[in-house]
DNA sequence: TTAACAATTTAACAAATGATCATATATTTG
DNA sequence: CAAATATATGATCATTTGTTAAATTGTTAA
């Protein structure tokens, strides 16, 4: 790839992305959404093995989605979150291959 | 891509790789060593259009290296830098189809 | 309908990390 | 050796992170 042809501006763009996501609670909050289409924040608490309270859940819910990474429905009491820009999820698969 | 695929520890350690590298300058300058073979810090600073100084450019750099994403070598006053894990430079093709 | 409970968010704060600016340490050359 | 150049380090300020507690919002049942 050429320099030339990304430009400067998309830079911090993908910079912004990059970091949003780069935390290890909402690189695996991201694969569990990857998998199962919607969860709410008790389950995802439940699930993950990261331990988290669901304080810092929903901070780092709050955070993705104020990027635009993920959208939230609120049903009931529960508010289910899930994953607006699949292609994010594509990063996993290119960093497996990196790290290889 | 199953959950159950990728283990707890390698979040962390792609979660860190993903922190060092998403920041503008740094991000800059990988597309630059990507490029080229290897390049001296001063040489950055003037082709890189983040109008960095080379102080914050060193810094930059030594991130880089200490988290293995770079290497360098000391010829007379100068210090090259090229790209250690070249899997790396992926990032850029699997973003620009994520930020499309 | 309101009292009690449950799910999520917000607030407030200390601790850790990161970014930036100023200064210091090498290295070559006159 | 002194001046000039190239890079690295230190110190400071800003941001992020994690905690605990309190506030909202919705549900259920007396």
């Amino acid at each position: 790839m050429k320099v030339a042809e990304l430009p400067d501006i998309a830079l911090e763009d993908m910079a912004q992305t990059l970091k949003v996501i780069a935390h290890p609670v909402r690189l695996e909050i991201l694969l569990h959404l990857a998998d199962s289409t919607k969860i709410d924040v008790t389950t995802l608490c439940d699930r993950l093995s990261c331990g988290c309270e669901a304080s810092m859940m929903s901070h780092h819910l709050t955070k993705m989605k104020a990027h635009g990474i993920l959208t939230s429905v609120k049903e009931g009491k529960q508010v289910y979150y899930q994953v607006a820009r699949k292609e994010v999820l594509n990063l996993f698969q290119c960093m497996l291959n990196t790290n290889a």
